[in-house]
DNA sequence: TGGCTTAGTTAGGTAAACTAAGTACATGGC
DNA sequence: GCCATGTACTTAGTTTACCTAACTAAGCCA
């Protein structure tokens, strides 16, 4: 199984990549807003580190959300080399509206499956989770 | 947890493409080559579809293979429209070292967890496969 | 043999990540 | 008080991995 594993990983997300969720929020903008309405005024750097991504390609990926219109930039006052990162109205509107939309749009595949497959994918999930975080 | 599952393997599939396996073998070139272990003389479009890429994706990955001598293209004679893909002989030997490799590799990350934890992933594997397959 | 279909390639573009280098700010030692 | 060092973020440039559209070559069939 430690072969078939990556594998199947890499095609299962090739495949939801392609089916760019609704709301034409793009698959990695999508996690991020999501997040953003848990943990308001994150900081760049936390962000990056909860996508597992560099903090260049969270600037770059928090430059397109902006200009979007649906999260705002502030400076730290107390320390002015934070930025502090929220949503929009609006922002708050779309994160919203996304999850609830990619939660239907995703149950709707999952019922497909039966009731075991479920409840397999079900006791998984903490598990690839926890592979996440797992150094080496 | 259909709203979850989507992000974490979103995360997961970051995590897997950061570490470029062992043998410089790209990530993304990896299931083609272990593929064509299994079923020698497959066709791009064959490819293509088992790895769910376009063809002309498939074409341009199986160029680099063959630029880097792992594998070689013989036009079909019987109809020579197909182009008829299978290992070369160093192409053989790094797809099984690979192979073995990011087995190992992998196996390490999931020492990490409890034998109830890689049950849970072992009972889901196929559900994520059969995922795969799900249009709508 | 001329017209449709199929397999693959070529050309060009975009998205999402990276590293390296630069700027702005904070802080602790002298 | 100011300079060295470190931290947070941005900018610039590159790489990788995909895509669509348009083309070529080959087979099929009336």
């Amino acid at each position: 199984m430690a072969t078939k594993l990556p594998t199947v990983l890499t095609r299962l997300n090739r495949r939801l990549r392609q089916t760019s969720g609704p709301l034409g929020v793009p698959p990695g903008h999508y996690p991020v807003l999501v997040s953003l309405l848990d943990h308001a005024s994150a900081t760049v750097s936390q962000l990056a580190a909860a996508e597992h991504v560099r903090v260049p390609s969270m600037t770059a990926l928090l430059g397109q959300l902006e200009a979007d219109g649906l999260i705002q930039k502030e400076v730290d006052t107390s320390d002015r080399r934070f930025v502090r990162v929220s949503l929009t109205r609006q922002g708050t509107a779309v994160a919203r509206a996304a999850r609830q939309l990619r939660g239907a749009w995703f149950a709707h595949r999952l019922s497909h499956l039966s009731a075991r497959e479920v409840a397999a994918l079900q006791r998984a999930l903490p598990v690839l989770e926890h592979l996440i975080g797992v150094d080496r």
